[in-house]
DNA sequence: CATGAATGAGAGTTCATTCAT
DNA sequence: GATGAATGAACTCTCATTCAT
């Protein structure tokens, strides 16, 4: 039993470790600069390991993915200990803002990436990474309903509203498609955006 | 001279050709798929003809965009013959959402493709794709203001706030990251989200 | 007549540019940097124009040498102006030496490249670029003969064991040979070597 | 045990067949025309496993010149086993002219290639290729000294002069530039030379 | 005389993946 | 369980040269 345990230990150990390797290598350099080879270097493992833990290169992706939903899913939870509800829907908004602007190739792999279909798990149980964040946006809805505001708008499309307009900017401005503003506004008027955005919101209470 | 031109205008083909080409494969492949000797092999030309009427990939891939650009532009710019002002603005979201719904890997070059910056083009003049349609939906914006909407937001603040809303859900969607919700229903609750914007919008006329 | 010999000499003129054109381009930026394209290029006219004037790459580069190695003449030829014969040797080895310092890609086109012996003009009359300078050499070997240097060794082997000796000394640095040595100091002993040379030749007035 | 033996026998044996293969591409085609390609075809391997024993084509080059260096030093060292130091000297000049003559894309390689500078053995050992050698002739040169010859001339000072002797007349010859005389006698002519410094030498006993 | 257009051949390099051991 | 060794298939790009016009 403890031989049989400790293994299926290590071999948990060594699959995290892969994981977060992979998940380091980009945040540092990037999509394009991580190969098989290079996590195996990192982790001081030969390439043939990576198979032995992964199926693929995909399926290797697809938990760094959601190591990555993980983690940011921590960054965001405190959320529900704000008391007013509209500085919850502040918080969720500027902490996505910053985390995209501060990581944007960990963003990049998380919001941005062709996600890995090709995925036994994701095949069987669909591609549910974010599922815990959205949720976690709609509830920061629902509570701001509770108090008047977002009317009877249904809450998972002012999710959805929410959501695509703070990652829209993101990605928009993660891509350089924001070259028509000045490079040292852009940030700025980001935030701006998403505060005018939410003064729109505040406008409307029942 | 009939010569002359007759060459001329030959060159502007193959030119169109290749540049059609490349649209082409990305529109059916997506940009990873397609490859300079593809792009040959599909025109019936040697790899190394593409480098006679582009320098290099990046300023192949510039024209590409700036092609699929001037198409999008002549599919939104109809807007300005309609007279209501809010149905200017649904129209630009339906048609913007309409068209990345329809061809995924042309929006994908446009918006979401990481932009091309090592080209003399993109040097020299800046990194403009975009910016016409960018425009467009300001001079809808101010007219919308011009008959009480957006009160005295600055219209390219709430130009980026819609924008972003739409591109925002569009690029979710093409990367698969609306998957907590029943597939048949994205399109749809799309369409509820941009609708519902817009309702907001028209509820807080001044 | 006069258009006739107007055309001999506008093609003459060209012909030269290009040579000269391909002269520069060695001096910049070296063998490796100078295609024919490139030398297009720069005298604005199409590759195919250079092919006109010369059959081949190779026929180019031999005419390029010959211009290179008249250039060089000019540099030496004072050299018969000085009075003492021990002077002559020490200004011919100086010069050499500082003009292999000061062009060393042009050094390598005259001396250090694969001669291009695929050409008519080398078929049919020899390879005699340099000839002239060693010729000089000669000539200033036999003037110090003249003094009692040299004694009754045959003036042309004395001739190939200087000329072999300086030009040793620069091939074997401008290849980095002579990384033994501390960079600063290479220079330096390269002179003293020649010095040192001048000073054995001395020692041996009979 | 002994199997990892064996397969660390095996993976040596197949870094010394490229190396070998490539020293002997080198020899029979010179530079120009070897490619990792072509390396490749001859071992029978594919191109990329040379990437496997070597980072780049310049570390392969590299290795390939360190083999030919060891090989040549083989061809050297018993001149210590000469008694008169002059007879050394001799036979140093000789044994290096001869080598050239014989192995003319090899002594290419080793004495008249561009130095392959951006390899990490290089950076950080430095470029002693052929220093073993160097070395050797200054021991001749010190026994030499040791009865007499040389005067009181320093000993790296007798052995740049020398060596740059040889090896001028060598690469001036590998290269065509004796082209002015009978090409019949030009080898003969160089021994001569040859003789002739020596004679030079021996003749300032001091 | 000059060229625009085109190309075949080839370069070095990287990658995800496999499989016998 | 782990790996060393190997590879096929790509990739972008450059070159000398040709030929119809």
């Amino acid at each position: 039993m403890g031989i049989a345990e400790r293994k299926a230990r290590e071999k948990e150990e060594l699959r995290g470790k892969i994981i977060s390797a992979a998940l380091n290598m980009f945040i540092e350099e990037g999509y394009a600069k991580v190969s098989i080879r290079k996590i195996a270097e990192r982790v001081e493992y030969s390439p043939a390991t990576i198979y032995l833990y992964f199926q693929n290169k995909d399926e290797l992706m697809f938990f760094v993915q959601q190591e990555a939903f993980d983690q940011f899913f921590e960054i965001l939870a405190p959320v529900l200990s704000l008391q007013d509800p509209i500085e919850q829907l502040r918080f969720m908004g500027r902490t996505y803002m910053d985390f995209g602007i501060s990581n944007p190739e960990l963003y990049d792999l998380m919001f941005m990436l062709q996600a890995p279909m090709n995925v036994d798990e994701v095949k069987e149980q669909g591609w549910e990474c974010g599922f815990e964040t959205f949720h976690l946006l709609e509830v920061v809805i629902q509570n701001c309903q509770r108090v008047g505001y977002f009317a009877e708008k249904e809450s998972h499309i002012a999710a959805i509203e929410n959501w695509s307009m703070v990652h829209g900017m993101l990605s928009l401005f993660l891509r350089d498609r924001f070259d028509m503003m000045p490079k040292e506004n852009r940030k700025e008027l980001m935030y701006q955006t998403l505060e005018s955005h939410l003064e729109l919101i505040k406008s409307l209470k029942s």
